[in-house]
DNA sequence: AGAGGTGGTG
DNA sequence: CATGCACCACCTCT
């Protein structure tokens, strides 16, 4: 690249995204030609000429400390001049809503300014929102999402337009790293710049005064950005992956927004199924103990008259003692799906507790303690870059794993609106196998899928050489027991291993392997396609070290070498993952897509209310009543259009439903 | 503190 | 040789 050639930058916008007009933004940056190749220079070797040639000054970065409104003023306007700036903030913690905000950091690549929002009524200040909500002024940030919530409710601002570095790395590592990196292991990687970082200890026991020290951590972190997002946007160019990067950034406050909102739990309605399932499984423990006595010499009494229990039906260990040693049954682990054909009752009672003991343990109190002292609500905590496929994981809690309601275990019915809101509820039909449907080209997948065939019977027709009729589902009920695992686990590389315990677990029945072989055999031949397809995407995720999303997201894989030992099974690892990317990577970048779509007709449509949770296929808003029918018809056009952006044979359906609790 | 086992979701 | 993918929470044990 030419010296003083411009990079576009382009404002963050869905119909950029969708790429109907890309606009760029006016402002261009000069791309610095001189700090890529002092970065080159560092990775080599070369300290001096390091802090020679960066523009700040890692031992004294230039700051000044703004305590007053016309202060605080001044350098708003100085900052607004600018086309891209560093931002960070400081605080006691990680609650926006129970933490302080301390200071406020803006810079440019030369000088920090660091407002102290203890001091300075950042709220009333017009001059400091505009700044921050200007979409002409990119602002670099490191998990911007966190800081975002921050400003948004202490300081009244909603950030936008972010380049945010941590975001940035993971789409330009996925699959290679599992922790995102923090802003000290990019400053080493990128710039081979130890930066200090025990200072931020000290604003998290804040004691009521800021010191120098503390300023000048608090200043560095909006230097460092620059030449980091210099050298990523470079390589997010070469990789081809300024798009994703782009709808990371975009989704990244929606995910705040979301985070922030929150969602309202009745907790009352929830105490009271905890206590059923308690109920239940201490009268299991109480059988289980009963049951295995007689083989315990111990035989004690506590304080009150009870027997103490012979074993921790908890513990592994200890149960594999008694089946094993006490009870004879040779069994190699305790899982449900083993323990299901062991035909001895101390067994059965066993997995009548588990499924018990399992339910109140990961969703019981232990949830409700998550609830904000503040809000009344969950906030949790959305990682959006959580899986290498690209999807979302979520935990504190993971609310991406709440049990699908059943009579006896109504947990989601415990999320609701709060007085005057709906919750709207869509998610897609069969997103993964019309994804598959799609890139592969499958003729006879896109038949069913397109004509609103249960594709599950349709698989069984082909595979079973029976006609497919409209009630095919409740005439060979077994025969589309027996597709529907196949179908969802050999697009992934699903071995006739894999399938003849799949096959169990749905249907009951065992299977012998020949026999698991023929149906996936009669799978493949079935969409004749599909196989190619998928051998295809393998075969090249092993020669490229990568797969790529028809949106162009990456993940890449950690090749091993022919001396490798474990040559062969890494290999089929990498294989079966690359068969699974495009596929479930597509459904998230589809979902993104979505969401960004989403936040902008919330504001178009002045709809009160706001999106709540994203489960992979399934997103949840909750907006006024009067508004819900209207939003509930717009919730599920924009995802199938999000959808349509990537799909281009497939039809892709999403019904959304107006309810009072979290069901479809 | 981290690993392994188990099991909840898409 | 091992043999669907992607997660996170909770428990026990070392």
């Amino acid at each position: 690249m030419a010296e003083g050639e411009r990079i576009e930058l382009y404002s963050i916008q869905s119909r950029i995204l969708v790429g109907k007009r890309l606009q760029p933004c006016k402002c261009a940056l000069h791309k610095n030609t001189l700090l890529r190749k002092i970065a080159k220079v560092n990775k080599e070797n070369s300290n001096l000429n390091r802090y020679m040639e960066l523009k700040f000054d890692p031992a004294n970065p230039q700051y000044e400390y703004i305590t007053n409104q016309d202060q605080a003023n001044d350098a708003l306007e100085e900052l607004g001049k600018q086309q891209v700036l560093g931002l960070d903030i400081e605080s006691t913690g990680l609650d926006p809503y129970t933490d302080k905000l301390l200071l406020v950091q803006i810079g440019t690549e030369t000088k920090s300014y660091i407002f102290d929002a203890r001091k300075i009524k950042l709220k009333e200040l017009l001059r400091f929102k505009e700044l921050l909500e200007n979409p002409k002024i990119i602002k670099l940030m490191h998990n911007g999402k966190f800081d975002y919530g921050f400003i948004k409710i202490q300081a009244g601002a909603e950030i936008n337009n972010i380049f945010d570095l941590m975001l940035a790395e993971s789409v330009l590592t996925a699959g290679l790293k599992g922790k995102p990196a923090s802003l000290k292991e990019l400053s080493n990687e990128y710039l081979s710049l130890d930066v200090e970082k025990k200072v931020r200890e000290s604003f998290i026991n804040y004691t009521g005064t800021i010191t120098d020290e503390q300023l000048r951590y608090a200043a560095m972190d909006t230097f460092l950005p620059f030449p980091i997002f210099n050298l990523q946007l470079e390589k997010l160019k070469k990789e081809n992956l300024v798009n994703i990067a782009k709808v990371e950034f975009a989704v990244t406050t929606v995910v705040a927004d979301m985070e922030l909102r929150g969602i309202f739990i009745d907790t009352k309605k929830w105490r009271e199924i905890i206590a059923n399932l308690q109920k239940k499984r201490d009268e299991f423990a109480k059988q289980f103990q009963e049951q295995i006595r007689g083989y315990y010499s111990m035989n004690q009494n506590d304080l009150f008259g009870n027997h103490t229990d012979a074993i921790n039906m908890n513990s592994q260990q200890q149960l594999m003692d008694l089946f094993n040693n006490k009870l004879g049954l040779n069994i190699p682990s305790t899982g449900d799906a083993l323990l299901e054909s062991v035909n001895h009752p101390i067994a059965q009672t066993l997995r009548n507790y588990r499924g018990y003991e399992k339910l109140i343990s990961a969703f019981g109190e232990s949830l409700l303690a998550k609830v904000s002292k503040v809000t009344g609500r969950i906030h949790p905590d959305f990682m959006q870059l959580g899986a290498a496929t690209g999807r979302f994981s979520c935990r504190n809690p993971n609310l991406q794993q709440i049990p699908r309601n059943s009579e006896e275990v109504p947990f989601r019915t415990c999320f609701n609106p709060q007085p005057g809101y709906k919750l709207v509820v869509a998610d897609y039909s069969n997103f993964e196998m019309r994804i598959l449907a799609d890139l592969s080209g499958d003729e006879k997948m896109l038949y069913a899928l397109n004509n609103g065939l249960d594709i599950h019977s349709y698989t069984a027709s082909l595979m079973f050489g029976l006609e497919y009729t409209k009630d095919f589902k409740k005439q060979y009920p077994q025969l589309r027991q027996i597709a529907k695992p196949i179908g969802f686990g050999l697009m992934y590389g699903m071995g006739p291993v894999g399938l003849i315990g799949r096959i169990r677990a749905e249907t009951g029945k065992d299977i012998t392997k020949e026999e698991s072989q023929e149906y996936i055999k009669k799978f493949f031949s079935s969409y004749p396609s599909v196989q190619g397809f998928l051998d295809r995407i393998a075969k090249a995720a092993v020669q490229k070290g990568y797969s790529t999303t028809p949106a162009g997201r990456k993940r890449w894989y950690h090749k091993p070498t022919p001396d490798d030992p474990e040559f062969k099974r890494k290999i089929s690892q990498i294989e079966r993952e690359a068969k699974n990317h495009p596929i479930q990577g597509t459904n998230a970048d589809a979902i993104k897509f979505a969401l960004v779509f989403l936040k902008e007709r919330l504001k178009k449509e002045n709809i009160d209310g706001g999106i709540i949770l994203a489960v992979h296929d399934e997103i949840v808003s909750e907006i006024r009543e009067d508004q819900a029918d209207a939003w509930a018809k717009i919730q599920s056009e924009e995802m199938v259009r999000a959808g349509q952006l990537f799909l281009k044979k497939v039809s892709i359906a999403s019904e959304p439903f107006v309810s009072d609790v979290w069901e479809h």
